[in-house]
DNA sequence: GCAGATTTCCACCACGTGGTGGAACTTGCT
DNA sequence: AGCAAGTTCCACCACGTGGTGGAAATCTGC
């Protein structure tokens, strides 16, 4: 068990979906510390207790936001199929909880300014992410010479995650228009070869 | 000439320069009109003056930007070959002026909220880019009936465009790291089968 | 140079901001 | 039961927020 007694670390909790949802409504700037506090159902400074400031606040609820639906069992060997389908997964839960996409495509956004506090964070999340797909882009043009690409596998790597993030964006911002776990699955399929969907 | 004094029209102009960097930075809800007002040097009532609220200066900004670098004189006719000049020079642009692209990337994040004030003008804005995409990319079928493509105009704009927002809310977040203007060339010249780049 | 429209700044408003300090209460453990 | 650690709220702080009203300065066409 971690630090604290069961009810803070409930309290905790509670903050950090909370703050999730604001951020990705109002983004890290708009959003007040008394706003979530509010929603949580808690005073501002019980929420200061937990966390110290607003910055680590956001760090943590972007922490959260990594471990759910992560899975408790690694396999022993990773392959690309155990990849792919985590990817998949991650493209279906997307679409059950927009809140979680705008939050982050919001925060990544903002990130792109240079004193933003998610910032390294965010770079390194993106930066593991695109390692791995590059990886696997590897192996599959090591299985299959025949195939061609201009683009190097870290460039490809790195256009499929904004790929990705890209159609998440604008899908927040014309709901309904378009399918994006389908349109992400066929470009991972495409690019990894992996079969299934 | 539009309506006001000349000394009126420039603060004017200085103002929405100024907030677009700002809003580029923090986003539309974190910039306050106080500090938008101190970089342009003026008081922020001025700025209030001029614009009303809040709101109607960031619709503003979006319709300045949308302007910056729009030709003169449209031609006669229009061809794919003219638009796809636009897109290139747009891009072209973008990469020289990066605080506009963080602008636009920002506001779209921000804009998946269903209650942003941009949200309309912002969904209007990809709306006209992706039909003209997709008319061209029609056109290119039309012309070229050996093509195979499993998804149909539409969608295939909507993930072009999906695909050049993302690849610039990369490229913020991870500068010099991809070729950004390439890779859009080297996307649009694949769908629409425009020679040159 | 004059009149009227426009622009600008100052003072102010009610309220929201992140953050601090401390007192009262609850929890977990022995 | 007792007691320390942890939790929660209240009151407060200095400051920033978007927006208003009005008075002074400036600009434009005559």
């Amino acid at each position: 068990m971690p630090d604290g007694y069961a009810t803070g670390r409930a309290t905790k909790q509670s903050i950090v979906e909370n703050a999730a949802a604001a951020f990705a409504q109002k983004g890290f700037y708009g959003t007040s510390l008394r706003s979530i506090a509010r929603e949580a159902g808690v005073d501002h400074s019980t929420l200061l207790h937990h966390f110290g400031n607003k910055t680590a606040l956001l760090l943590a609820v972007i922490e959260w936001h990594d471990t759910q639906g992560m899975p408790a069992d690694l396999p022993s060997e990773i392959t690309p199929e155990y990849v792919a389908e985590g990817f998949r997964r991650t493209a279906e839960r997307n679409r059950e909880t927009p809140g979680l996409i705008q939050l982050l495509t919001v925060l990544m956004a903002e990130a792109g300014a240079e004193d933003h506090p998610a910032r390294a964070t965010l770079q390194q999340r993106h930066a593991m992410v695109t390692t791995v797909m590059a990886w696997m882009i590897r192996q599959r043009r090591a299985a299959d010479d025949a195939l061609v690409d201009h683009l190097g596998p870290e460039d490809r790597a790195a256009v499929i995650v904004a790929t990705w993030d890209g159609l998440q964006m604008y899908d927040a911002l014309h709901p309904g228009q378009l399918d994006v776990p389908d349109l992400v699955g066929r470009m991972l399929r495409e690019a990894f070869g992996v079969s299934e969907g």
